[in-house]
DNA sequence: AAGTGGTCTAGACCACATC
DNA sequence: ATGTGGTCTAGACCACTTG
């Protein structure tokens, strides 16, 4: 077998993401010092500062100098142009995605999301309601309308083995989306869902895609303010 | 006079980092060795290495283990975000843009504002707060700290007849721009400059800009809920 | 075979936090 | 006064790419 020979300070950088996502260091606690480190897993101190610095770059730790070393606020973070898939994204930062359906259903269309899609009032859709969570956190409230003719057994589909996202990315590529983004307080049942305190507003997803010239789905994703951001770095 | 003592490496980043942006070290130029910029400018081999590692995770160089350094080539990307002036934005919609400057002064870069831009407590900063107004109804209420070295005149500006963005923009093309897109409830000053209703949360926005691989501004930037919103669409 | 980056060590000095 | 992270050095071994 290929048998690789891993760093050193790459196995000293899993170690301790481990105790953090294990829960055993939990946030804000302070780590043991460089210098217990490297006791402990008897390496050098610059092997130890580097594994420290690494995952201080990619925001697992904050570094204070002259003072410690403490596990990082947990804020999870996304990308605003991208079209990511919420249980992907969960994973990349190697947590454990979930979710559950609250409702999914043939509906009637609202007057408000017949508008949105351009269609008739009382036009039949496909209605989803699904709860995602980041290592058992609520993390997103999905509430999402489907054009029938365009995914005809979405009403069937099983998501919790597979998101939305990806069952409609296997009917057609979309060839244009809008999205908006927002502020908002959820409502009280939103709230509920996600378990969020009183007075904590949400960050808000509205997003549309075109197939064919229809809108073939709309989607609102709410997100509680203190755990979620989108973010972004470019080069011009 | 201040005479900050600067780290080895970051000026050893500087120095690669201007070659390469005076076009002295075109896109896919071959850098010296480490051993080479070790005789030349008389460091360590580890810091020669860490300054090159920084710039290959900041993605200005491209590291080929055997093979050598190479200057990076430069991708266009689409803006996730675009960056524009809120004036413009204001007029585009056909209304009169207003501001009032709350405070422009120099101060003390607090712990969190030097840690963002990377650069030591303590250090001399521009200060501004602005609130931008939209037919005579507030939209925005910017908070920005400029490096002075990058704007020395800053402080000396009337930002009720240029947005900061734009004397920002005179002063030298931006590289390279961080955004962060939150949803918070505001604090009570910025509430009452807003005149926002209580319970009624923000949609932030914070910026990093970069130049010449410094932070050379950032800026946050609350929006009442209500009123405000990104939205953004494109074809795939 | 020679050169390159990738890693690792042991020891050092410093500025800053905290007690 | 002690401990912390931040930095720097001189030297070492390795795997890989190149001529």
């Amino acid at each position: 077998m290929s048998e690789q020979h891993i760093p050193l300070y790459q196995m000293v950088k899993r170690h301790i993401l481990d105790l953090i996502q294990n829960g055993e260091w939990q946030e804000g606690k302070r780590l043991p010092s460089e210098n217990e480190l490297v006791q402990d897993l008897s390496v050098s101190r610059m092997t130890v500062n580097r594994a420290l610095r690494d995952l201080a770059s990619e925001g697992h730790v904050q570094r204070i100098s002259g003072s410690g070393t403490f596990v990082a606020e947990k804020k999870a973070q996304s990308h605003p142009l991208e079209i990511r898939n919420i249980a992907e994204e969960v994973r990349s930062r190697g947590h454990l995605h979930g979710c559950e359906v609250i409702g999914l259903e043939d509906v009637r269309a609202p007057a408000d999301i017949a508008m949105r899609f351009d269609i008739p009032r009382q036009s039949r859709l496909y209605h989803s309601i699904i709860v995602h969570f980041e290592s058992s956190k609520p993390i997103q409230f999905e509430e999402r309308y489907v054009l029938p003719e365009f995914a005809p057994e979405y009403i069937n589909a099983d998501f919790t083995a597979i998101t939305t996202y990806q069952y409609m990315m296997e009917q057609d590529a979309f060839e244009e989306v809008e999205q908006i983004v927002q502020a908002g307080m959820p409502d009280e049942r939103v709230r509920s869902y996600l378990q969020m305190d009183a007075g904590e507003p949400c960050l808000i997803l509205l997003r549309r895609t075109w197939v064919g010239g229809r809108v073939v789905t709309t989607s609102q994703l709410q997100h509680p303010a203190s755990i979620f951001q989108f973010s972004s770095r470019n080069r011009y």
